[in-house]
Order: structure tokens, then sequence, then C-alpha cells
DNA sequence: ACAAAAGTGTTGCGGCTACACCCATGG
DNA sequence: CCATGGGTGTAGCCGCAACACTTTTGT
């Protein structure tokens, strides 16, 4: 916001990205990509993104660019980060708002099985490259994700509504790369009060004890929001 | 980043704000703000900021609006938020990229004295109305400075490179709003090893036994950065 | 000598880590 | 009946909060 006008005409086009993480127990956590169709960078992959229309908020614009472009849609999301040195884009300048988004365990798996050729989920871990400077922007996002599951309970974003609890281990584990204590994690995660015991049992696969299912409980989630509230680290 | 260019051509204009944060002794934490000259809102109080140049960084146009507008050059300068509803401008349709900025102690006292009339210090908790959504940005901000003093190290941006530890303690305090242990509180900021005491003692002013004077240490700070280090809770 | 502010040490409680045992299911 | 995984309990250590005394200066 300045007090006076640009002398010179500015010439910057806005466009927004969307960094989303999907989670299920075969392909751990990984990040939907395009593969993009005209150049530059042609035939690489890319994330989901596009320009932003005149008359709509940044939220909307990610929202209909990732509708539009793979067909998903997404249950949290929140800013990122925004990206703008003047070459980041070899035709104009352009600035992109980065999103950072998560779908649920049941959307993510069910998307990763049809082969639309030209979206695609990558494990977090072994991805290709990509355009422009959106490896970097991954990189951004994937700290934000790890960091932030430490100090607020988006993990359950990633799961289905009712999951079992080695399910959450699972997931931290693969997000943070190390072991924890499976007694322990409970143990905190329950004091939390977030989560609640169902009463229902997993069908059992192969061998051990089924386990209980547990939901997240999004209404004591806001309320301990607005108390505002310290989790504790969940190491 | 899209596939296809968009059918309708994009008119929005990207600028960038910046919230500068400035302490000392009286006049307590405080943000920086210049007086509009032109409509819309002239005469009200606005942050600093204008519009991004075609060939300069997000940063760089930050830097350059800030010494144009009020003669601040800043010592600590991250990205705060995008901005982008899409009539939070009443003329055009305008994306603001908001910076946060901390200035050393002794840059703000000198600027707090002098009286250019055009740009002016407020205390973060008697803020004037602002311009456009400004109100929310410094919201943003403020609680943003508040979360990350408790797990990063930026009380010592604030102060000038040689201080007294209750200089450190009052900072704290205010921001946070409660009291601190005093010997607690240095115990905690000294077991970081980022604060090395010097040779020196504080000049005696009124009452009082003198204090130390400490310093921050840069080099700690950028060695524990590397690899990766917990603050614990400040209080 | 007294007030005011800075420096330093100690103790006890709570929470977290590390660990072991029991239960339910499939093969 | 054995392997595999889920559920629960406990002891000990460490860290942090709460708190008191001494030191140095001005008046």
């Amino acid at each position: 916001m300045n007090k006076t006008t640009p002398a010179i005409k500015q010439d910057i086009k806005v466009s927004v990205d969307a960094i989303v993480f999907g989670y299920n127990q075969e392909n751990g956590i990984s990040v939907l990509l395009i593969k993009r169709k005209i150049d530059p960078f042609a035939d690489q992959w890319a994330l989901p993104g596009g320009f932003v229309h005149n008359e709509e908020s940044l939220e909307e614009a990610v929202a209909r660019e990732l509708k539009e472009e793979a067909g998903v849609s997404i249950n949290y999301l929140e800013q990122l980060f925004t990206f703008g040195k003047p070459d980041r884009d070899p035709r104009t300048r352009i600035i992109s708002v980065a999103y950072f988004g998560l779908v649920k365990s049941a959307d993510f798996s069910l998307f990763a099985s049809t082969d639309a050729s030209e979206a695609a989920w990558f494990n977090i871990y072994e991805l290709p490259p990509l355009a422009f400077d959106h490896q970097e922007i991954v990189g951004k996002a994937i700290a934000r994700l790890r960091a932030k599951i430490t100090y607020e309970p988006i993990g359950f974003e990633l799961l289905d509504a009712r999951f079992v609890f080695s399910d959450l281990e699972q997931l931290y584990m693969k997000l943070l790369g190390h072991n924890i204590d499976r007694r322990n994690f409970k143990r905190k995660v329950m004091s939390l009060g977030l989560v609640i015991e169902l009463d229902e049992k997993a069908p059992s696969i192969g061998a051990g004890r089924p386990g209980n299912l547990y939901s997240f409980d999004y209404e004591k989630y806001k309320q301990l929001k607005v108390n505002g509230f310290d989790l504790n680290k969940l190491l």
C-alpha cells in the first residue's frame, strides 16, 4: 500500500500453487503433482496451481485449480509462503502464493489407484525433478508439515475419520524419520483429550490382536483452540 | 503456475507492507506507521509499504519502501503473510505480501525522538485506527512476535548490541503480558549459550546495583541453527 | 544504614522416558 | 500353541518452578 501511485507500470502476475499431502499405509506420505503439457518445462512434474482470477480470493483460486487439474478436494488448507524472486519463471515475472493442503486417507487412496496420467502422487522421499522452483517450495512445505505435526493435531487430517492407533503412530514415525515409543505416544495423545475411543474394533488383518477404532474430536479441538492450548512436543 | 495461459486478462497489483517493531524502556514495544497523504484513507495511519517494482525481489521492495517512507533500516526481516481478499483495497485488486521486521533499540530511540511528522512509532497496546485491513495485519504480526519470542531468540534483535539483563527481562514481560521469574529466566537464557557476559558494567542509574553488560552471540546462533536446536519455552 | 536492583544456589514436585507384562486374534 | 500386534501399568530420573540470601551501588 503506498501513498503515491508508482511511476512505472507494474507488470507482475499472481498465481497460487498447492502442496497437497496425502497418506496411507502402503504409499506413505505423498505429494500431489501434475505433468506439465506446455513449455517451459513441458513433460516435467510440477505443483498444481495457476493464475488467480480477478474476482476470487487466493483460497478460492487454490480450490478451483485443484479441482480442475486433479479433481481433488481438500479438507485442510493454510497459506505456506509467497515466492517472488524476479526470475523464478523464465517467461515473465510471476509471484506465487503457495498453499499447504491435506487430504483424508480415504480420498487419497481412492485417487492413488486411478491413473489419470496427468496427476499423480509421489512419496515425499522419492520425488522426481520438478519444474521452476517447485523443489524449493515442496521442501519448505515438508519442513512445515514436520514441524507442525509436533504442536498441532494435523496428523488427524491425513487419516480417515475412524482410524486405528497404530496408523497414527506410523504416520508420525514416517514423517519424523525415527521410532517413537508406542505406549508413551498413546498416553500423550490421549492426554490431550482430542481423540475419542470408539466402541468398535477394526477388522483383524493377518496376525495380531485387532485394535480399537478411534476418532478425532473436532468439537473439543475448537474449544481448546479458543482457550489457547499448548500441545506438548509429541516427540 | 499453470499449464495453460488464463483466458481472461489478470488485473491484479502486488504490493508489500512492513510491520516493523522497535523497543526501548520508555516507549515499550512499538510499531512503525506512516500517515497517508492521499485518498483513500487520507490522513489516516497505515503501514509503510508500496508497489513492487518489476525487477526487484519482495525483500528489496520492503527495504526500499522503508527507506523512502521512513528512513529506517531493518536488521531482521521475515515474511509474515500474504493478504489477498478481492476487496481489501477499494480502488482495485491489490495483493499485499506483509513482512515482519525488527530494529535495534538504538535506531528506534534515535528515530522516535525526531518528529518527521510523516512517520511515527505507536505502542502496540495503543494503536490508532488504521487504513485498509492494516489492523488485521498488525494483529497477525503481534501474534507472530509473541509466539516467536518463545522459541527463537529474536528478542535480542530488538535490543542494543550490548544490553543489561533486566532489559531483556522487561521486553519479555511487556510482550507476554505477565511476570516472569528473574532468576529462572536468566538461567534458561544462559543455558542456551547464545548470550555472553561482557567484562563491562552498565553505568548505574539511580538506586540499585549496576548490572553487567551482555551481548548476543550471532556466531553460536548460526551454529546451533544448522544443527537444529530446540529452545525450551522461555515462559 | 537503608533501599533498590543484580547475582547466585537449593529443594521439591511433576512429567516424561524407559521399560515389562498381559490380552486377543490367525495360522 | 506360537507368533504377531494391541492394551495398560510403573519406577526412576531430570527439569523446571518456587523461593531466600548475598552483593553492590546511590542517597
